[in-house]
DNA sequence: CGCGATTTGTGCACGCCTTCACAAGCGCCT
DNA sequence: AGGCGCTTGTGAAGGCGTGCACAAATCGCG
């Protein structure tokens, strides 16, 4: 590894690792790795071997070893990773280190689940406000937090700190609340909403739609079904073995 | 467009118009023209240009056009695409056409709000069971159905002709449920769970992690604030803009 | 009927990502 | 100390997906 931490900051005494710009497809997979390790750090594993690591992420080893390589990781050959310096090198990327505050628009069927959802907090985020345009859901208390509504939104967003904000709401009010997300100065958004929205140049959105994941599975059903209806077809049988296709991009 | 329907069946007459093998990407983006589509249908639009429909899509509309023409659609030079063809279309190519019956498991959290989640219905999914393996939440009405115990998975997976299983357990237990979803019958699973499921071939396996989703947010919020502390760094605005990064492989 | 405006469908080139295969490095055992 | 086995890190090749740019096709109008 010859050029991890490429100093795009000259000057710069190296008390800040300098960023490393990793493929969009690695940062996707990190998150991966990182549950994988924490799993092996609990079951007392000190070392993991890249073999090991990929199985329990569920890639070829081969991409996960690049993927490493890619934020200057590194390993000992001839017996593996360190499981906790790994994991702390993938918290430091990802910007887990600080735990992230975040908001919360829409306290619905989703929102609420979403509101109680502990796969945030065990996982570094802490969701410290809820939002609600509904006055009828204003005042209620949801895993100790109380909704507010929506118009105090922007003195939340500067008071508590908070960059990441989540949409939970029905499509035609998602545009409308990513505008004051972002007027109020969230620069990332989670939509679950399923529309598209248009937001500023350096803020970033990602979309979950649950509903797109059903009908991505649809079609391979519908796929699978034709195959076997087919005279020559061999059933079911021709797909390619255990494919986990991991969701985000 | 000379090949479209690739005859693979030799002698069928063409009343199967025979399964075109698309791309895994053009697949992934096809439920996000539907819903475009059907927006625009029920703002009485007849036809759409491709530039239209890649707007409310949110994609480019090169990348539109390529994808609708390996599906061997017919627009129209000069007029644009017909919308009500298009959606008919689609929704043949993603099995829509048939109302699929769904079974959730794990009816805690976040299973109760899948259970309740209008977006399902009213994009061609029928959640026709509910299973869960605590006592205390077996026999509680969601929506209308009643939650059973997952003993009786097997017998409701061959009775209702459910093809396609939805896990929201904890970790812990997704790969079980998985193990007897398969043993039941079904070849695709949508996983909510953050774990990796483990499959034979011919089974589909998506997996959503939510938390996930959150921690790339958190990685580009890393990233861009490490850029405006750069001595030289030209601040946020050097990202690119009105990045819409759809989830889903 | 012919022409211009418009829009689709696609050949092509480029870049990203994946995968293979192997050299380099590390530890352990004798 | 030396050799052997194991594992990482990476060069290179191949495949896939994207986006440009343009030819082909269709409609409307004069």
């Amino acid at each position: 590894m010859s050029q991890q931490r490429q100093g795009n900051a000259p000057g710069n005494a190296g008390a800040v690792p300098a960023f490393p710009d990793l493929p969009e497809a690695t940062i996707a997979r990190l998150p991966e790795y990182l549950r994988a390790l924490h799993n092996l750090a609990e079951n007392g594993s000190d070392t993991i071997s890249s073999e090991g690591l990929a199985a329990a992420a569920g890639v070829n080893s081969a991409k996960l070893r690049k993927d490493l390589s890619h934020l200057g990781s590194y390993g000992t050959r001839g017996v593996g990773y360190d499981v906790a310096l790994l994991v702390d090198q993938i918290e430091y990327i990802l910007g887990l280190d600080q735990r992230r505050a975040v908001a919360l628009v829409g306290v619905g069927n989703l929102g609420h689940a979403l509101a109680g959802y502990d796969g945030f907090a065990s996982r570094g985020f802490r969701i410290v406000a809820l939002f609600d345009a509904d006055p009828a859901l204003v005042g209620e208390t949801i895993n100790g937090l109380v909704v507010r509504h929506i118009d105090e939104l922007s003195r939340a967003v500067v008071e508590e700190g908070i960059a990441i904000g989540v949409i939970a709401t029905p499509a035609g009010a998602a545009q409308g609340v990513a505008d004051e997300l972002v007027a109020a100065g969230v620069t990332s958004i989670l939509n679950f909403a399923p529309c598209v929205l248009s937001v500023p140049a350096g803020v970033d959105v990602r979309k979950v739609d649950l509903a797109i994941e059903l009908q991505i599975l649809s079609f391979h059903e519908h796929r699978k079904a034709s195959l076997t209806a087919l005279p020559g077809g061999r059933g079911a049988s021709t797909v390619e073995g255990a494919n986990q296709e991991a969701v985000g991009s």
